[in-house]
DNA sequence: ACACATCTACGAACTCTTTCGTATAGTTCG
DNA sequence: CGAACTATACGAAAGAGTTCGTAGATGTGT
């Protein structure tokens, strides 16, 4: 029985944004900070099918049951970031720097940021 | 609103990944590059498909169609990593480099090359 | 010409994702 | 109690993606 890790479906992701944000939230809570553009039961629907891939956890202990991601935002940047690499990066994540900084620009900040990164790296190392 | 940009499925990046090695090439070629992982007519009809899509473009000129990618790599992968930016990044490319370099060790080579290319924009900013 | 190989086109099946309606049960409150 | 409200569960449909078999056209070698 392979470990098969999937990667949340664009739906999915959109959920684990809110849950990610929020916080452990209701089907109602969720459906609400989607707007008008899932019905509850479609947000109810994925948070089951959710539930039986293990994306989230729901605590039953109420009527109204609270969910909350299963997985870090961070776990899931990186699992995300890798399969793009190995999908169309040839597994280099050094190339998929590259690109990353060239599809949006940066803020000087954003910039900074990233300098005192490979800074650390550095003294780490 | 023709122009609805989509991000090639998983199969359509594989057979993507061996026309940009390969270069324009037949349905047989890219089926043997793929071993035999995909039929020869799941082959074709993926290209058939995209063609539709505009993803690549075919050469009819003789009897075996040849087929090329209709965009290069490097915008498919921008596209990619904007795509992925967008959805799990809050649409920030520093965010995304960070947990890029995170998921996977970059070799020192590669740190270096990101120095460098982070050097550029200074001097060019 | 005939047999055989090779090519494209196309349809059908199957899975996965996404959507939402309806059914049903528990809660609230007049 | 009973009406209105809110919750979960479930089924089903619609769409996208993937796979491959079969049919039919075209080329090749004897």
């Amino acid at each position: 029985m392979p470990s098969a890790r999937r990667r949340p479906t664009d739906a999915e992701l959109a959920i684990l944004r809110v849950l990610w944000a929020q916080g452990p939230s209701t089907v109602r809570e969720v459906a609400a900070e989607m707007g008008r553009e899932s019905a509850y039961t479609t947000v109810l629907k994925l948070l089951q099918i959710m539930t039986d891939k293990g994306l989230v956890r729901r605590d039953e202990s109420s009527r109204t049951h609270v969910y909350r991601a299963a997985r870090s935002e961070r776990a899931t940047q990186r699992q995300l970031v890798r399969d793009l690499a190995d999908r169309a990066f040839g597994g280099s994540a050094a190339r998929l720097v590259m690109q990353a900084l060239a599809a949006k620009k940066a803020s000087p900040d954003e910039l900074a940021e990233i300098r005192r990164w490979l800074a650390e790296q550095d003294t780490s190392a």
